[in-house]
DNA sequence: TTCCAGGCAATAC
DNA sequence: GTATTGCATGGA
């Protein structure tokens, strides 16, 4: 088995399926995770199931943009309240908007950014290629791919910053390693199923959050594959 | 107080 | 093409 399907194996064991992606109005738990909704749906990769939720991960996806998840759920749950966690916000809207995702930081970019995409969204009528969400404000190659991969179920691998942390510590890419040469090390070393690239970037990014930050490294997965 | 978080775009070199 | 900088809140 190559290192990419044994990483996968490892933490799959150690942390169980996540669930991912959190959504406000799913019933779903996950006891791994603490002070958060309880939009987790471990084992079910049958969402969204609506066009608002589809547009809820968009949101997500860019509201959590250098940012913790807990405080992009704060920012969710305001838009809910105020009835703008929906594709048909405008620019009347815009400075409730911001008021609402001021938790999740940025919101002068971040809410600028998501009236236009609702606006694209809206008029969308297909999914939309990569190139296509790259060209729109606020969308970079994370960004398209998360959106792709869960709000679309495209098979596209998603890079963050954590899991070239983690590929980088193991020495298995080099240090000026870019975006795409890593994603493709994923994509051509792993089952080409979109639940199990779902699967797999949850747990590289739970993986992270426990063992990793800017300076700090892990040594778990180092002794397992060594 | 300092560091950090599921990046991106604009600018500088 | 690559490196740097601004964007912003709130938790650890």
């Amino acid at each position: 088995m190559n290192q990419v399907k044994q990483i996968y194996k490892v933490l799959l064991k150690k942390y169980g399926p996540q669930g991912w992606w959190p959504l406000l109005d799913v019933k779903g738990t996950n006891p791994t995770k603490t002070g958060s909704i309880q939009g987790y749906h471990p084992n079910d990769y049958s969402y969204p199931k609506t066009k608002l939720q589809q547009w809820e991960i968009i949101v997500g996806a860019l509201l959590t943009q250098n940012t913790s998840w807990p405080q992009v759920e704060k920012s969710l749950i305001n838009l809910k309240k105020q009835n703008l966690l929906n594709y048909k916000i405008t620019n009347n809207d815009l400075e409730k908007i911001k008021e609402c995702i001021k938790p999740s930081g940025y919101f002068n970019q971040k809410s600028e950014r998501l009236i236009s995409l609702a606006q694209w969204y809206q008029e969308l009528k297909h999914t939309p290629t990569r190139d296509e969400l790259l060209s729109q404000k606020g969308i970079g190659p994370e960004t398209a791919d998360s959106i792709l991969l869960y709000a679309f179920k495209e098979l596209q691998f998603v890079i963050d910053s954590y899991t070239k942390r983690i590929m980088k510590n193991l020495e298995l890419i080099p240090n000026d390693a870019k975006y795409d040469e890593v994603k493709n090390l994923f994509e051509s070393n792993f089952e080409k199923d979109f639940k199990l690239f779902q699967e797999y970037h949850a747990l590289l990014v739970e993986h992270a959050k426990n063992y990793y930050t800017k300076k700090k490294s892990d040594s778990l997965l180092n002794v397992i594959l060594k």
